[in-house]
DNA sequence: ATACCGATTGGCT
DNA sequence: GCCAATCGGTATC
């Protein structure tokens, strides 16, 4: 079965899915499956970012340029570039004019193998879609895919990515909560902002490192 | 116009 | 475990 047939067999997950709370979506989104440019993984680990109020979130100074997807509807990307090398996916959630979104963080590769093996170079097969960098990097995602509606693509601007239910449902004693990977600052509050989701065992999970303790600015 | 920094990764000790 | 790479976005002057 090639990676389209498998992602056409589930209808793809609803606007409506990705309209609730950020703190529903994250976790809901484990175990499902996501397809891009002949790669589909099974999601493994996620993050919630809630808006304005969120110091974690890119949200968190107001809208920009870049971040202008999150403020609108569900159902479309939010992608972003850093550390001068990595693209990262979001999902966007929650209503429209509230940031939230979900960065997928990691991912096991379940279709399309030989297109990840050639995208990932010499990467060991558990690291293909371990950490949100190199997820991306192995479902060849980047500058053009960011802000693009991927419940109800729009005609002539197609985007080929899926998001579908899990094809073998999660057992709910597998979700794992934690403090987000990285965040630095008090966004990376371990009590009050466990955000992170993951499934338990999954050697996908990326390994999670604290954010770098540096002064606020103004 | 310029300085700072990051929701990371890969290579090396 | 440690650290350099690398550059676009954002803040600041």
């Amino acid at each position: 079965m090639t990676p389209a047939e498998s992602a056409d067999r589930l209808p793809r997950l609803p606007r409506a899915f990705f309209s609730r709370s950020v703190l529903a979506v994250a976790p809901g989104l484990l175990g499902c499956e996501l397809t891009h440019a002949g790669v589909t993984v099974r999601i493994t680990e996620t993050e919630a970012y809630a808006g304005p109020r969120d110091p974690g979130s890119h949200a968190y100074r107001g809208i920009t340029p870049r971040t202008r997807p999150m403020f609108g509807p569900a159902g479309f990307t939010y992608c972003y570039f850093t550390y001068g090398n990595h693209w990262m996916l979001c999902l966007v959630a929650g209503d429209d004019g509230i940031a939230e979104s979900v960065l997928v963080r990691a991912g096991e590769v379940v279709a399309g193998h030989d297109l990840v093996r050639a995208r990932r170079g010499t990467a060991r097969e558990r690291d293909w879609g371990r950490g949100p960098g190199r997820l991306a990097q192995a479902l060849a995602l980047s500058r053009e895919h960011t802000g693009r509606d991927f419940c109800r693509p729009s005609i002539g601007d197609p985007i080929e990515l899926t998001v579908v239910a899990p094809r073998h449902p999660v057992d709910p004693d597998d979700v794992r909560t934690g403090p987000r990977v990285g965040v630095s600052g008090p966004g990376g509050d371990a009590v009050a902002y466990p955000w992170r989701f993951w499934l338990e065992g999954e050697p996908s999970v990326s390994v999670y490192r604290p954010g770098v303790v540096r002064k606020r600015r103004s």
